[in-house]
RNA sequence: GGAGACGUGGCCGAGUGGUCGAAGGCGCUCCCCUGCUAAGGGAGUAGACGGGUUGAACCGUCUCGAGGGUUCGAAUCCCUUCGUCUCCGCCA
């Protein structure tokens, strides 16, 4: 959600904004409205105050027994609260056009975005780690001789449809060490309070982030109107919505394993084998809440804990910022992490951090006060994967992968794994 | 699913038709006093929107969960709705 007197004080900033994007201008539809809304306003309100003043008259000439004037002022009153009930019914009208534009509007990049149109244009910041040179031409993970009994899309299939997993023995118990490790190391390491919530949530909660109302058809929604969390980014960072923090209370930075349900819209045909893409996922995600100062450095500390992860994996990955093309709606600076895959020869995304700024804040009244200062203030907040559970199992297995498709385990993985370090190419744990 | 209660400012909590944007307490800010195992005294302290200045003062409007109604006038009465809690039922 956009500050319209910011839009109001530089239409073309915003504009110019906006076109970073690949966006058309909005700012003179938006400013029309706006005028409009609050010519609106300033009659409605005028009127009020003429129906106030009067209003108070009729008490003081029903006190002193003046019937005439009494009469008067009451037809007077009556009067103006016709004409006030339509104006207040445009000025209503008009900000309600306000609003439901404004909320379909992206966030902003930030001036050190690279421009660009789309992925391409996305610019490496670094990379981590060598990929590993096989001897063998290596394989995808679900084709992996360890993998084989541990995955099966087909049962998986029978149950629920395509795009899901039935996972288990040493991949299920692979899978779960690996949430376990992520979040054991956010908390005790990287300072992150562990969170576990809901992932049934209503529609303020999805518009508080920002996939309502826009994005509706990515995520599923039960008969009675909860929405599937495509994302745990949901409930942790609506945890401060319409809260009034102390600033002594921030940063406040939480992660929270979670299923994750997408509908995976518009993406019929990609990745569809393996668990790459699934309706159902898990990931283990990073909120922080910020001070507007802090939220900048506070993605590059989030960044760091995600890269983290994959470091104690062992798992080279290149880290990348968004381009002005690519970024998300809610964000307005974003890094992707993407981790190298052998099977696929490539680097795939893993984690994505990213700062929203006051955008998701002011959507969902998060405020805080200054010490010692009176006006609230939107604070700042970021989400970011720390990581993506499944497709860390699949770098996992992928990266370790043996010629005879046995698979090593990471050792920082083995206190997880009741120190086992391998999937044996029987599919047992070793 | 059935029955009932409740929803007030950063927090707690009074307030049942006008003098209430709202007592009191806590917290916080500033000042004073006094010093020793920390306490006492005083003052201030809601937000949003519009106008106005243009990081002010100031003026107006609205807000006591939300929306509507009754009334000259509502936190206070009525209706609708959302939410929370309690008890019962059902289930993990």
């Amino acid at each position: 959600m956009h500050d319209i007197r910011l839009i109001r004080d530089n239409p073309e900033g915003f504009d110019a904004a906006l076109a970073k994007r690949g966006l058309a201008p909005m700012s003179s539809q938006i400013l029309a409205i706006d005028e409009s809304r609050r010519a609106k306003i300033t009659a409605a309100e005028t009127a009020l105050a003429d129906r106030n003043a009067a209003s108070k008259q009729v008490g003081a000439a029903k006190a002193k027994g003046d019937e005439a004037e009494f009469e008067r002022l009451r037809a007077l009153v009556a009067d103006k609260k016709a004409e006030i009930a339509t104006l207040e019914e445009e000025a209503k009208a008009e900000d309600l056009r306000l609003q439901d534009l404004l909320a379909t509007i992206p966030n902003l990049p930030h001036d050190d975005v690279p421009l660009g149109a789309d992925e391409n244009d996305n610019v490496e910041l670094r990379k981590w780690g060598t990929p590993k040179s096989f001897d063998f031409k290596p394989k995808e993970h679900f084709e992996l001789a360890a993998v084989q009994g541990g995955m099966d899309f087909e049962m998986a299939a029978k149950l629920s449809g395509s795009r899901f997993v039935v996972m288990s023995g040493a991949v299920a118990r692979v899978h779960r060490a690996l949430a376990q490790f992520m979040i054991d190391t956010h908390t005790s390491e990287n300072g992150l309070t562990e969170v576990n919530t809901p992932v049934l949530v209503r529609d303020d909660a999805m518009m508080g982030t920002g996939q309502l109302p826009k994005f509706a058809e990515d995520s599923y929604q039960t008969t009675n109107g909860w929405w599937l969390i495509p994302t745990s980014e949901v409930t942790l960072t609506n945890l401060a919505a319409g809260e009034m923090m102390d600033e002594a209370s921030l940063p406040r930075r939480y992660t929270a394993h979670s299923l994750c349900f997408r509908s995976e819209a518009g993406s019929a045909g990609r990745d569809t084998s393996g668990m790459l893409r699934q309706h159902q996922f898990e990931k283990v995600e990073m909120v922080s809440v910020t001070r507007p100062e802090d939220s900048l450095s506070e993605l590059d500390r989030m960044t760091k804990c995600a890269e983290g992860i994959l470091e104690r994996l062992e798992l080279p990955y290149r880290t990348v910022v968004l381009c002005t093309g690519d970024i998300g709606f809610g964000a307005r600076k974003t890094h992707d992490i993407e981790v190298w895959l052998p099977g696929q020869d490539t680097y795939r995304e893993i984690s994505s951090c990213s700062v929203c700024g006051d955008f998701q804040a002011r959507r969902m009244n998060a405020r805080f006060k200054r010490t010692g200062e009176k006006k609230p203030e939107f604070v700042h907040t970021l989400n970011g994967s720390g990581l993506a559970v499944g497709r860390c199992l699949i770098a996992v297995l992928e990266n370790g992968q043996q010629e005879d498709g046995s698979v090593r385990l990471p050792e920082a993985l083995h206190p997880w794994l009741g120190g086992k370090t391998m999937i044996t190419a029987d599919g047992v744990m070793a």
